[in-house]
DNA sequence: TTTTAAAATAGGATTTTCCCTGTTTATTGA
DNA sequence: TCAATAAACAGGGAAAATCCTATTTTAAAA
């Protein structure tokens, strides 16, 4: 038995309480590590990293959070406390995720739907190795350098994606120059320059891109 | 202290190992509960619970699993294990979820961000009163009954569907018109018509309507 | 300071959309 | 069979959208 002087420090950032909560009996049970506190989104750990005294080792990051999420909080976290180690937890196997988490620096990446025991290994992994990769972030990581379809690369400008999420609703396209305050022209100019790029015939044609490319939401 | 014996008997549905893992944890370290086995979704719990000779008296079920999800799982168990309780797990207080649930008899809705605490309470409850109701879903009951928006009840002809749905390609209405085998002018009176009911002013306006009345999908 | 490229703007024609007020053609119930 | 009603269809005009081909302005680079 080691008693808790001894043990690797982890904090909780996870919105749902009673995950939060639960998580922390789990790795409490582990012989070897204890949890500190844990916060509901990234603004709470900033403060509670200010007002507590000791700094853990380990931080169990939710990515998807309100307020701060994961991505911003783990940004903030390499930033300001590099020493501490991130794990992000997700609910879901999101490759575009993974890649940008692993890109900030977050030393691993757990899926909520693993086992307990794994858990463990990854804590035990982060502290001996420095780093914990499942299964699934290897793969994601070889996807990434394969990339199987090239998705085509929208270079949306600025003016572009706003004009493009106006057309989206019932503005005319006089209504839309108004607000970006430019000529209706110009609008027009936007319009058929992504007509020809997108090989769009009209209107409904953009409404239909900007969705499936997750520009508006429903 | 208590014996196994005497503590009341808990299966968790979960998909999220991890969680259902922890939540074994915590509700083991309930004085009065005691966690039986878990399983992955309901088809899952389907064969657990004919090979376990224990039947549990609360059932904590995750409505948001793939292959058998809560909702089927809670009406499956209302009508084979009608005595075991069930208390719903989630993610989202989404109202119509929650009055689905409400309506298939369980017997709480919880929410994946209450405190650990409240679980405690909650399972109590299930056991002395037969039943738990958070605030939240208290107060879904008492929108559910005051609806503030009455959801324009939708009463669409089956040409009128094909039409919106067609509306939302890159066709124009003669191109529609032709496929529906109508004349252009008959589709310039569905078009008409649907704008005055739904109060839109132009295509995209229907666009946006079919999408969210998942008329269409993206 | 030129040169250059991109962004913004125009003119003007055609098509499509939108909107209003009708008429004709089924369909159905008395 | 005869209204009554709904569905389909039309004419015609105004507004908006689409599609060309330029020109002007702006910003960046040489």
């Amino acid at each position: 038995m080691h008693n808790d002087s001894q043990k690797h420090t982890v904090v909780i950032v996870d919105d749902h309480l009673l995950f939060a909560g639960s998580l922390e009996k789990l790795i409490n049970s582990f012989p070897n590590f204890r949890v500190l506190f844990h916060a509901k989104n990234g603004l709470d750990l900033q403060h509670k990293l200010k007002s507590e005294k000791t700094l853990p080792e380990i931080l169990l990051l939710d990515i998807n959070m309100p307020v701060m999420d994961g991505f911003e909080t783990a940004q903030w976290m390499v930033e300001n406390h590099p020493s501490i180690k991130i794990l992000a937890l997700s609910m879901e196997d999101d490759e575009r995720a993974i890649l940008k988490m692993l890109r900030t620096g977050v030393k691993g990446y757990l899926l909520k739907d693993i086992h307990p025991e794994n858990l463990k290994l990854a804590l035990r992994e982060v502290i001996e190795k420095g780093y914990y990769h499942s299964e699934k972030v290897a793969e994601t990581l070889l996807n990434s350098l394969n990339p199987t379809e090239p998705q085509v690369q929208l270079n949306l400008k600025e003016n572009e994606l706003t004009f493009l999420q106006l057309a989206c609703s019932e503005m005319t396209y006089k209504e839309i120059a108004e607000i970006m305050n430019l000529s209706p022209k110009t609008i027009d100019g936007y319009r058929q320059d992504l007509f020809n790029r997108l090989n769009i015939k009209n209107r409904v044609g953009l409404v239909m891109f900007a969705l499936k490319n997750e520009l508006i939401h429903i």
